[in-house]
DNA sequence: ATGTGTTCCTGTCCGC
DNA sequence: TGCGGACAGGAACACA
């Protein structure tokens, strides 16, 4: 699930559970996540305030009271879940525990926030905040879709000459950070582009033109995450879920939604990952 | 340097 | 109802 509408729909979750609290405990279930969890974690969360709940991308970084940052991935499957505090106005019980929570962080005033993660895809690190910008994760990362050095000349210089497919490349994180799967295929739908055609084979004009989409995209999408935070009323407190509607994303064979276009919706299989998109109006 | 395929894990769903 | 295979929102890594 967790591209970068979800992770800042998360991080918008937790900041009233994190930001100026404490974490009092912090248990650690498994540590063998998609790499080692840092040494000594534990011991290094415990009694430290969170000053500032941050992201990066798809990542979401708690910076402590040591000097240390918190780096937070939840990869394919990971869930944040609060517990012992309200969230969107309820308040919700700890639940019994389950299968996968890995990590557990104690936070003063009685909460509780859960990192579960069934396949373990997803990652934590601590590392110095000052260095953030260096952390191996993070240094290699395109522009944020949403900041200011994300813009049509950018981008045009980005896909230039590249012989990769469009679709490919705006998963490529070091063109642009934050996509996922789904939404590039939103984007390219809403472009109007074919995710087969070579990136490098894009005019300037179109590839500047997927600048406001992918932003439109992706702030639609935190708005819905947002009024699903503001109205939440589930059972539990799981943050970033919310239901989302998507004009091609898991639609095969359904009718295109664009007007008067009548074309049907395709899965195709690029790079090892399904790319919907209508054959009639994408091109 | 680039582009492509494989790999890490578990859970779910679909057809036989 | 069981079983095998395909597939899942990510991304590093190994290889041509």
């Amino acid at each position: 699930m967790p591209e970068l509408p979800e992770v800042e729909t998360v991080r918008r979750g937790l900041e009233p559970v994190m930001t100026g609290q404490l974490i009092e405990r912090a248990e650690v279930n498994r540590p063998d996540l998609r790499w080692p969890l840092p040494e000594r974690m534990q011991e290094r969360l415990i009694g430290q305030s969170v000053l500032r709940l941050r992201r990066r991308s798809k990542y979401v970084l708690a910076d402590l009271g040591s000097g240390e940052t918190l780096l937070i991935h939840l990869g394919m499957s990971g869930r944040m879940l609060i517990s012992g505090a309200e969230v969107g106005g309820f308040y919700h019980d700890h639940p019994a525990p389950e299968k996968h929570d890995h990590v557990v962080l104690h936070m003063g005033q009685g909460a509780r926030i859960t990192f579960n993660d069934a396949r373990r895809f997803g990652h934590m690190d601590l590392w110095p905040t000052e260095d953030m910008e260096n952390h191996w994760l993070i240094k290699s990362l395109g522009p944020e879709p949403l900041g200011n050095a994300f813009d049509g000349a950018y981008m045009a210089a980005a896909l230039k000459g590249k012989n990769t497919p469009i679709k490919t490349a705006l998963l490529d994180q070091r063109i642009v950070s934050g996509l996922g799967n789904i939404y590039v295929c939103e984007v390219l739908f809403r472009a109007g582009i074919s995710p087969k055609r070579k990136a490098g084979n894009l005019s300037a004009e179109r590839a500047g033109a997927l600048v406001p989409i992918i932003r439109d995209v992706l702030q639609d999408a935190i708005e819905a995450g947002g009024s699903s935070l503001r109205d939440y009323r589930q059972a539990d407190g799981e943050l970033g879920y919310f239901q989302h509607t998507f004009r091609v994303y898991d639609r095969e064979g359904e009718a295109c939604t664009r007007d008067a276009c009548g074309g049907e919706i395709k899965r195709i299989v690029q790079s090892g990952r399904s790319s919907f998109y209508c054959g009639t109006c994408q091109r």
